[in-house]
DNA sequence: TAGATTGTTAATCGATTAACAATC
DNA sequence: TAGATTGTTAATCGATTAACAATC
């Protein structure tokens, strides 16, 4: 008994000891990364007149197997009823919670070109916890002016702006060619998490969390699988 | 011996019976999402001067195993001299075969939007074997213009242009309202393979490749990094 | 040659899937 | 109640990592 693995967590619970951290860390990446599927496909489920909805019925709509979508959810903490399934408001309200998509997170935007703008008008963007509350870019053309109610500011700005605005995200929509250079700049700048579009592999400190949004990973797949189907039917 | 898995592909080999498509399959998905990380870092690393480069390298500055970086080299048929490493240009062009991104693809975009703007205007967008030859949308001030060369013309041409054409790729960058109608109207005009942009899980016949390039999957990850590291420090 | 690297086989690790008791 | 669903433990599967002979 006292050698299970969960039993030095179980004395924490009992003492109210703060386990968070532990607890968070524990969620598997594959998994993290269906909870905004589930959550999109719940917020459909519920404009339907759903109210309580299986996993069962859930994995069929997504192609999963069931067993991994209870899983997934039980991440968030949710817990069900047998015979019926989950409450859709609270299961969503739970997902969104464990994502912290509840609180809105100030965010910099570097980069003012399409894609910011276009991430810049993303349909409710404060759906996925971020608030864009300023744009940088070098282009005079484009500086001081206000896009959708954000203000567009030059890039040297940036760092000293970050640090007193204590701002935590940063999103790089640059060239690749001044990527690094932007990058640095956030993070000089003391921002925390930085989520790249920009196809270029960035080299900074290791604590700092890189998320990378390249197009050409995702069209690799594509490109592949298009392919593999093509040969087959040769 | 004779009860080896690999034994019918070996006689298939012997004999030249076609087994693309089987060996074309092997390929873990994980290992094809890194294949354009390597690319791009191979490409940096050509213009540095360097003409070969060893796994070793690689692995370190990517951060990943370098047994791993081997053996995701060795799907692209790829051969590497011990104590040496591998010629850089023919690397390169290996992951490029192997991707097929030497081969231009036409495709259709759907939206034009600051979205699928930013994708038309993709540095080199055509680096990766995708040519976006024409642009559709509802929004009549944007039809029968031009954008960097390409047409815009009215969604209700989209199926039958694609047809005719004989385009077998297709992006929706449309509000997530309309993309299943978009990605019908597709799947109409004999589109087999769909980039879908649109925060919306597409309900289309098994056989469509369907890759989705949602940013909510992405954020989910970082906003959740961030989260733990904030409480980590508390 | 000695040291470094490749390519491959075996061991490990972690995610997915299967089995099943508990439950409404 | 019977059937369906949850939640959890065990088995399976597949990707990653370790070990090591072959090689330049």
């Amino acid at each position: 008994m006292t050698s299970s693995p969960h039993f030095h967590i179980l004395i924490e619970k009992i003492f109210s000891i703060n386990v968070t951290a532990e607890e968070l860390k524990s969620i598997p990446e594959p998994s993290l990364r269906r909870l905004p599927v589930y959550l999109q496909y719940l917020q459909n489920a519920r404009e339907t007149g759903k109210t309580e909805i299986s996993t069962t019925l859930i994995a069929r709509d997504l192609r999963l197997d069931p067993t991994q979508v209870r899983k997934d959810l039980a991440y968030t903490g949710i817990i069900g009823k047998p015979k019926i399934g989950y409450n859709i408001d609270i299961l969503i309200n739970s997902i969104e919670d464990y994502l912290n998509w509840n609180n809105l997170s100030d965010a910099f935007l570097a980069g003012a070109g399409n894609l910011g703008l276009a991430l810049l008008g993303f349909e409710q963007f404060t759906k996925y916890g971020i608030k864009i509350v300023a744009l940088f870019d070098n282009d005079g053309r484009k500086i001081d002016r206000e896009v959708k109610g954000v203000p567009v500011l030059p890039v040297e700005k940036m760092a000293s702006l970050a640090k007193r605005m204590h701002i935590h995200i940063g999103i790089i929509t640059v060239p690749a060619s001044s990527a690094q250079s932007v990058a640095e700049q956030m993070v000089a700048g003391g921002i925390k998490a930085i989520w790249n579009f920009a196809p270029k592999m960035l080299k900074l400190p290791e604590e700092i969390i890189v998320e990378n949004a390249q197009f050409a990973t995702s069209l690799a797949v594509l490109t592949r699988k298009l392919a593999e189907s093509l040969k087959m039917v040769e």
